[in-house]
DNA sequence: TCTATTGAGTACCAATCCAGTCCCATTTGG
DNA sequence: CCAAATGGGACTGGATTGGTACTCAATAGA
């Protein structure tokens, strides 16, 4: 299974680089040529981070984006966020309403504290993380074996 | 965003149900009632969960379903593996031939180190964690603040 | 002031994916 | 031998998503 859509995946890689010329202001055609993604889509991305903000939108001519926030306080959660909405595990999660069985469904609290750790995976990360040439090795990830009985494959 | 697929949810959901009796075996039909899922779909699910060696199945008359080992021995983690497949942030760490980006996506490496830390939020929770009425409280999750910069928002 | 450029917003289409159902073969207890 | 139950597919309707197009608003520069 794969978490992220598609086109989170891809508001990560436009804000990444975003972040990696923070000065630079850039329009939509020059990061869908850098990114080398399809020029339409990088738009809406861009529009989606801009309406978050996420970035900053200068409009006219030699309008363009940049960067809100310095790339160090920019999370990975945040723009996924901006794109797929908030992050939940599951149905009831985001929409407790909608969920018929929540008088009896014994499960549903816990799915909250695994949101949690989920979501702090990705708000760990920052969009400097991300540009380091080096995996960022947080401490966030190797935490796994802080349950003593992981061991199951 | 949802980050688990209905049937991957309702998958915890029947085999967390089985881990409330592990002695006694059910058969599909037992296990809808008792869910008050469609009995089609907990059908398929426990074949799924039975593909996977997380329950044992009897054939024939009188067969039925049971959890192949102690409800504290078998993940989240893995029951969603068994419905969803394998978990991957984005598509390429699960297909890494399929992006044709790899060589210069400078974020690739990184959603490797995401991936791991969001796996073990769910491998770090067992069925028996959630069958506990109150939240399971682990180690897992509240251990976010491990990376000391995440402090943002 | 006028025009070219660029983002904002929305509507739309095509394709894919997914939840759910059904069917038939196989196994087993009575 | 028959009924009951799982195993393993195939199939389908619908929802979701990736991607595009078009119009409106704003701004810089001639």
């Amino acid at each position: 299974m794969i978490i992220l859509s598609k086109l989170a995946d891809y508001g990560v890689i436009v804000a990444t680089h975003l972040a990696t010329h923070p000065e630079r202001q850039e329009n939509a055609a020059a990061v869908a040529m850098a990114t080398r993604l399809p020029q339409a889509t990088v738009a809406k991305l861009l529009k989606a981070l801009a309406h978050a903000g996420l970035v900053t939108a200068t409009r006219g001519a030699a309008g363009g984006y940049r960067l809100a926030r310095p790339a160090d306080a920019i999370s990975v959660a945040e723009v996924v966020a901006a794109i797929d909405g908030d992050i939940g595990m599951t149905q009831c999660s985001v929409h407790v309403e909608d969920c018929e069985r929540t008088t009896y469904c014994p499960t549903r609290p816990h799915w909250a504290a695994i949101n949690r750790a989920v979501g702090a995976a990705l708000v760990a990360v920052t969009l400097n993380d991300m540009i380091s040439p080096f995996a960022f090795l947080p401490a966030a990830a190797p935490r796994r074996d802080s349950a003593p009985e992981t061991a199951r494959t």
